[in-house]
DNA sequence: GCCGTTTTCGGCCCGACTGTTTTCAGTCG
């Protein structure tokens, strides 16, 4: 079972718990250990198969522990069974409503016997919610409009979506005289793959007239509240914007705030506690005096702390590593010399090789990858033997032109079923980049993906792993495999891991980087891109290493030309 | 339920907004 399904039913724990009014420590604690796993690279399945101490992860104790080896064992745990018997079917649903917690979907269950939202909209809109204690008509309207956003909003938005609609509101703040400063927060800055709001933190001296002219522009749908410390909107996308607004001597201990993550905040609320300080989105204080609170880094050095870059603010080391100083260098966007990872128009590209080409020099790169799919991909029209000899030959005719650009002849082959590459080797060896990626049979089980992705690794002709767990972001889980293994056998070969650009699949996960970047592993970045524009999508990947922990070193398109070549030398070519 | 520079018990992050209330509970981030 997949470590992001045992989380879902933990999760379930805690609102359940949490409907039947119980300890919100408890409910905390679940929640604490649904985070851990749903975050942690190892499958849990094999460590309860081995037996391992799951107490030893954080936030995990004995009764989670005991409920995680349940669920992976019958997929569901004796806590749950009773919680579920004991709470109606459908009571938890009605908590995803925006605005209805526990206390009010359990309140209007008891006394509506409403059970899941189709009843919620007949009951609200038959008015029979406002009849309730503590509930108006405000109440039920608001009810009214979550159930639509809900609908509109299933979940979270890819962050390169967010970021796209950022832009046409980043454009109008910009524009706005009566605003000082703003700037974004949240998990948009920490790099995320994913979304669920934007938070924006504004400074200007007049607020009422700065907020005037924020909510007036086209793109906002509906003003969800509005106060002059903090105002939301939805955008006709169903994107949330949460504008906080404050003083520039504070702006940095917002910015912190806001930007999180939550895990991370709370660690660091911990840690002023411990002198007897508190930390807010307002400053580290004590008592009446402010210790810091003007600039981010200023907060994290009067807490012992060296800034901590936001992609590694996930409570996940990088507090003990600024602590100890031992805060890895990230690598940054212009570290990024090439693009090892491209199609063109002789598979499923949209440009010419020479289009692609342009779109790299213009970009600033020294090199770019030319890898169109293989004959398997049939679908994109993959190259057999005999088109990839030619397709090689133009694109070597085309470097030949070329006295800034390398292009690289390459390949992205299909790794087929048994773990066999899909072309002659001998073609391959004389190519000089090969990436290979599984894209068909995907359920083959987890114990023959890791031989598939080993064999690939082994064959002596590959470079990098192209997006090595097939995930798609929001519709396909990871496929699962035996990361430590295939890192070993990447590591022993010479042969990378593949982070892939494509804001869908930004794959490896961070987690999976983060994990494997110990054993001397190195990475490629590639956008995948199917046309010029496409290049513009390295940032995506960029971010996944920087969560990743990854320094410049740790990837190799950080490389010049020069030590690339020497470096693809290692298998022979 | 989890955790430990307050270490096996007694704590557990902090503040804003809304809608309903006359001082606050619920929800959210």
């Amino acid at each position: 079972m997949e470590n992001a399904r045992i989380a879902d039913r933990l999760d379930e724990i805690a609102d359940l718990i949490e409907l039947e009014d119980g300890s919100r420590f408890r409910v905390r604690s679940f929640r604490g250990a649904a985070r851990t796993v749903r975050s942690h690279s190892r499958p849990l399945e094999d460590m309860v198969g081995e037996g391992a101490d799951l107490t030893e992860l954080p936030s995990v104790g004995s009764s989670s522990a005991e409920a995680i080896a349940q669920i992976v064992e019958t997929g569901t745990c004796d806590r749950l069974e009773r919680l579920r018997s004991e709470v109606p079917s459908g009571t938890a649903e009605l908590m995803r409503v925006p605005g209805l917690g526990p206390q009010r979907a359990m309140q209007i269950h008891r006394a509506l016997g409403v059970d899941d939202l189709d009843e919620l909209r007949d009951a609200a809109e038959a008015h029979r919610v406002r009849d309730l204690e503590g509930m108006g008509a405000k109440s039920e309207e608001k009810i009214l409009d979550g159930l639509e956003t809900l609908e509109r909003t299933a979940g979270r938005m890819l962050a390169h979506d967010a970021a796209d609609r950022l832009r046409g509101i980043g454009a109008h703040l910009d524009a706005l005289d009566a605003l000082d400063r703003w700037q974004v927060a949240g998990s948009l800055r920490r790099g995320r793959e994913t979304v669920g709001d934007l938070d924006i933190l504004v400074e200007a001296s007049d607020r009422e007239t700065a907020l005037d002219a924020i909510l007036d522009h086209d793109d906002i749908d509906e003003v969800i509240s509005r106060g002059v410390e903090r105002t939301s909107v939805r955008l006709e996308s169903g994107l949330q914007i949460d504008f906080r607004f404050f003083e520039a001597k504070n702006f940095g201990a917002a910015l912190l705030y806001f930007t999180g993550s939550k895990q991370h905040n709370i660690e660091l609320r911990k840690r002023a506690r411990k002198h007897d300080w508190k930390l807010s989105e307002y400053g580290l204080t004590k008592g009446d005096t402010v210790l810091a609170a003007h600039d981010e880094a200023a907060v994290y050095h009067r807490l012992g702390l060296a800034w901590i870059p936001p992609e590694l603010r996930e409570a996940r080391g990088e507090i003990e590593a600024a602590e100890n100083d031992e805060l890895p260098a990230l690598i940054e966007a212009d570290d990024v010399r090439g693009d090892l990872h491209t199609h063109t128009n002789a598979t499923d590209g949209t440009a010419s090789i020479e289009d692609m080409a342009a779109a790299a020099r213009e970009r600033g790169y020294e090199y770019l990858a030319i890898t169109d799919h293989s004959k398997r991909v049939s679908v994109a029209g993959g190259l057999d033997e005999k088109a990839l000899r030619d397709h090689a030959r133009r694109i070597r005719a085309i470097d030949d032109e070329l006295d800034d650009l390398w292009l690289l002849a390459g390949v992205e082959c299909d790794i087929l079923k048994h773990g066999d590459l899909d072309l002659d080797l001998d073609l391959l060896a004389e190519l000089d980049w090969v990436v290979a990626s599984v894209h068909y049979d995907l359920g083959v089980g987890e114990s023959k993906m890791t031989d598939r992705l080993v064999a690939a690794a082994e064959s002596g002709v590959v470079h990098t792993i192209g997006h090595p767990t097939n995930r798609r972001i929001g519709s396909r889980d990871p496929v699962r495999f035996d990361l430590d293994t295939v890192v070993a056998a990447c590591a022993e070969n010479g042969v990378c891991l593949e982070i892939n650009a494509q804001p869908e699949r930004l794959d490896l996960p961070d987690t999976h980087v983060m994990a494997a970047r110990h054993e001397g592993v190195r990475f490629t970045l590639g956008t995948d891109a199917h046309r010029p524009e496409g290049l513009d999508l390295m940032p995506g990947a960029i971010a996944v290493g920087r969560r990743g922990w990854l320094r410049a070193r740790d990837v190799l398109n950080t490389l010049g030309p020069d030590d690339l070549r020497e470096r693809m030398g290692r298998s022979g070519q």
